[in-house]
DNA sequence: AGCACGCCGACT
DNA sequence: GTCGGCGTGCTC
């Protein structure tokens, strides 16, 4: 009798992704579902990772079997509902079970032996060896000290694949093979003591100095029992010498806790919200569906400031009182400061952080302290949605309509989509908080597939800042070329001279400053992607922002050689440039990703501004969602239309979504706002009810545009990506795709559609030195759709004009 | 994808 | 007669 096991392998391509078998003999106590396993893999043998899917028993076995290397058995295994999670994953979004299985897990766990090479120490020069075996070896000799990887070998030596020659070495004695364990252990633990028994034999305890020590600290055992070590030796004075001491003789007893239960217990310091009279309706009636424990969806729709933190965190804390786990999401930890102090402060060490700019330790840690259940209030990010809560009451997903929440580029998913999954299996209420929802979460709602809450109460409507609309195309005319006209020039004036603060809001998008010929029009673009490049003025170069090429700014058109090379756009640095010579007086803080990845923070920058710093702050997207600033009396958007320049049916409504978001920072109650919004078409509805903030006017508007041209909620659109260094294999296999799509629906898919959009160039036609083509079609998202979908890919990939193209499937996620 | 196996041209 | 080029097809 044999154990085999069905194992799904790292790094496999969807076409070639399936549960391998192995066997299991050596590990049949360590292996079971979702357990974590080395194993060889393909010709070459290489050790994979992989979890392991079932286990079997056999008389006879497959001639081929292969036994696995290693498991790690019960160290962070992927639970029941994290392995159907991830077949639920695999099956939606078209990536392998491993990449699924392996988000759910903290980063830096799977530890495995390195092979590193050296030559033996009696080796000499000897004959009848080839040219290749030589380079390895010159290689090796050449550091003699240190070891040598694989990939170093490669490197030094030039030989792709060196691994059959190393081998060769070994066999023949010349080279030498040493393994290390590479990763670190992040199981970190703290040692906990108590008394081992209550009555002491006081001889066992010395005398003098020594015996006052342990004295005290068995006292302080007593009366306060079980005690961190670090914390006993602080009380008493005595050190862990003495208690090591203790233990050994058996007076105390020593345990090994989790890191985490050390941790200073956060106090509850908040005390829990007052609810208004609106807010505490649109609790209740939230509270009513949660407390059901049946898988529902609300939207709640509540204007900034309108108070939905309060209704979340109460809603979280009746959640816990009720013995469930809550889990919120927010789009990005470091623009929500403000309500990670409140959660903090309201459920102290039962909170728990997660977001991938922690530290791979602290992930781990907050990781264990929610899947041993320490934790029962999550708050993170897009990946936090996998926090291994146990019997989880309630999800919240806060700004829903934000596009952090899908993940467009390595392991694809949508957080919302994972959490409606998590919320059916576990019986319990998502909620999708915005003011500006998605069209399509706002069109569900009117429909009734998610009850609809709205806080629209503002503390007076006549807080509503006063907009103005302003035609650039009048101020270019009247002979202002600068990127701030006249009616946004006067306002700031004003505001200057009343001390009051500006913000002042640019879309880099499309809308950074790039080099033109004035002459013949060139714009140079970048090498590897078909993209602008964008002009830094800290370095005088030309950028791509999307792989990092550079040039120096050119001082002759390279098409024409004329000298007139000009810089047009409205870039941060540009903007700043401008007001500082229509304003000297002016103190600007200038907020974008180039200045916040420096020394400045976010929070920094926010902080200088409110505490009064500066008259101005100019940024993109940050300053629309920071904090609220009660100075803040005039708000500008420097250029309205760009962002509705970019592709995607999506486009509108990021557009209303910014613009209404920064237009709602400017006034309080105190002092009424204005906004001026500058743009080249001002009689676009998207701007007009971006300027009234009116949610519905805007919906009413893109409803009927998504109608029209067949977007989601009516149609979803299915897209193939394909991506090839070489233009000539991407345009062919393109085609191959589209062909293969049209049979499809000529076939057995022929309700599904009959339409094939494509081959066309992708929204981004070059990236990283990859041409990008799209094959999609629209449809309804069902089962069928998205068989066709794998079917595919899978056939495309044992097409023979697939050979160097990579794949990717979506649907509807439009960030290509 | 990554890698071994294999079938053909250039060079000892 | 051999080495190593890349084309081909599989991965338990």
């Amino acid at each position: 009798m044999h154990t085999t096991v069905k194992v799904a392998v790292s790094e496999a391509a969807y076409g070639f992704d399936k549960p391998y078998d192995y066997l299991a003999d050596d590990f049949a106590e360590k292996v079971f579902p979702g357990a974590r396993v080395l194993v060889p893999f393909g010709r070459g043998n290489r050790a994979r990772e992989g979890f392991v899917l079932a286990v079997d028993t056999a008389d006879d076995l497959l001639p081929r079997l292969k036994p696995i290397l290693y498991s790690y058995g019960d160290d962070l295994p992927l639970s029941k509902e994290q392995i159907s999670l991830a077949l639920w994953m695999r099956s939606r979004y078209f990536g392998s079970f491993f990449e699924y299985g392996n988000s759910m897990l903290p980063p830096g766990i799977w530890k495995r032996k390195q092979e590193k090479y050296r030559l033996s120490e009696g080796y000499t020069a000897s004959g009848g060896l080839g040219e290749r075996e030589l380079a390895i070896i010159t290689a090796l000799s050449d550091k003699p000290k240190k070891e040598l990887s694989e990939k170093e070998i490669t490197a030094l030596s030039g030989i792709a694949n060196p691994r059959p020659l190393v081998q060769e070495l070994i066999r023949a004695g010349i080279v030498e093979v040493s393994s290390k364990t590479s990763g670190t252990n992040y199981n970190r633990t703290i040692k906990a003591v108590s008394l081992a028994c209550p009555n002491v034999d006081p001889k066992l305890l010395g005398r003098g100095k020594a015996l006052e020590k342990r004295l005290a600290a068995i006292e302080f055992l007593k009366s306060h029992g079980e005690t961190f070590e670090k914390e006993l030796c602080y009380q008493t004075g005595a050190s862990s010498v003495t208690i090591r001491d203790l233990i050994k003789k058996d007076v105390l007893s020593e345990r090994l806790l989790p890191a985490y239960m050390a941790e200073t217990p956060l106090n509850v310091s908040a005390e829990p919200y007052s609810l208004s009279l609106k807010q505490h309706e649109v609790f209740q009636g939230l509270w009513l569906m949660a407390e059901k424990r049946e898988p529902c969806c609300a939207l709640l729709r509540g204007v900034t400031g309108s108070g939905k933190t309060a209704i979340y965190i109460e809603l979280i804390r009746k959640t816990i009182e009720s013995g469930h786990s809550a889990l919120l999401l927010v789009p990005e930890i470091a623009l929500t400061p403000r309500m990670m102090r409140e959660f903090k402060g309201h459920f102290g060490s039962r909170a728990a952080i997660m977001h991938s700019n922690l530290s791979p330790s602290t992930r781990y840690d907050e990781y264990m302290k929610i899947k041993n259940g320490h934790a029962m209030a999550v708050v993170g990010t897009r990946s936090a949605v996998f926090a291994p809560c146990a019997d989880l009451g309630l999800i919240i997903i806060d700004e829903e309509h934000e596009n952090t929440y899908i993940s467009d580029s390595g392991t694809r998913y949508s957080a919302i989509d994972v959490a409606k999954y998590r919320c059916g299996k576990s019986q319990c209420l998502l909620l999708l908080g915005s003011a500006t929802p998605s069209v399509e979460s706002y069109y569900k709602a009117l429909n009734g597939q998610y009850s609809l809450f709205t806080l629209d109460e503002r503390f007076n409507e006549a807080n509503l800042p006063k907009t103005i609309i302003s035609d650039m195309k009048q101020s270019l005319k009247s002979g202002n070329g600068r990127c701030i006209g006249d009616t946004l020039k006067d306002e700031i004036q004003k505001n200057l001279d009343a001390e009051q603060q500006t913000i002042l809001f640019i879309n880099r998008r499309g809308n950074s400053k790039m080099a033109v010929c004035a002459e013949c029009g060139y714009i140079p673009q970048c090498e590897n992607c078909s993209i602008s490049l964008t002009y830094h003025s800290a370095n005088g170069r030309l950028m791509c922002h999307h792989c990092g090429y550079s040039v120096p700014l050119m001082e002759k058109c390279p098409m024409c050689g004329s000298s007139h090379i000009t810089l047009v756009g409205a870039g941060t640095q540009k903007i700043e440039s401008e007001i500082s010579e229509l304003f000297p007086n002016a103190r600007v803080l200038r907020m974008d990703t180039d200045t916040t990845t420096g020394r400045r923070s976010h929070e920094e920058i926010l902080d200088i501004f409110e505490k009064g710093g500066a008259d101005i702050l100019l940024g993109t997207q940050m300053v629309a969602k920071g904090l609220d600033f009660p100075n803040v009396t005039l708000v500008g958007v420097i250029d309205a239309d760009s962002s509705a320049a970019s592709s995607g049916y999506m486009a509108n409504e990021r557009n209303f979504s910014l613009i209404s978001q920064v237009v709602g920072r400017a006034g309080r109650r105190d002092k009424p706002g204005r906004a001026v919004i500058q743009s080249f078409s001002p009689q676009n509805p998207i701007i007009e009810a971006a300027s009234m903030q009116d949610y519905e006017a805007f919906y009413k508007y893109e409803i009927t545009v998504r109608e029209l041209i067949g977007a989601p909620p009516f149609k979803d659109i299915f897209t193939f990506l394909l991506s090839c260094e070489n233009e000539e294999r991407a345009t062919a296999g393109a085609s191959v795709m589209a062909k293969g799509l049209k049979a499809a629906f000529a076939g057995p898919y022929a309700q599904i559609s009959s339409a094939v959009l494509g081959p066309v160039p992708a929204p981004i036609a070059r990236l990283n030195g990859k041409y990008r083509y799209t094959v999609s079609f629209k449809g309804a998202d069902s089962k069928l759709s998205r068989k066709l979908m794998r079917e595919m890919l899978s056939w495309f990939a044992r097409q023979n004009q697939s050979k160097g193209i990579t794949v990717s499937a979506d649907i509807n996620i439009f960030n290509i």
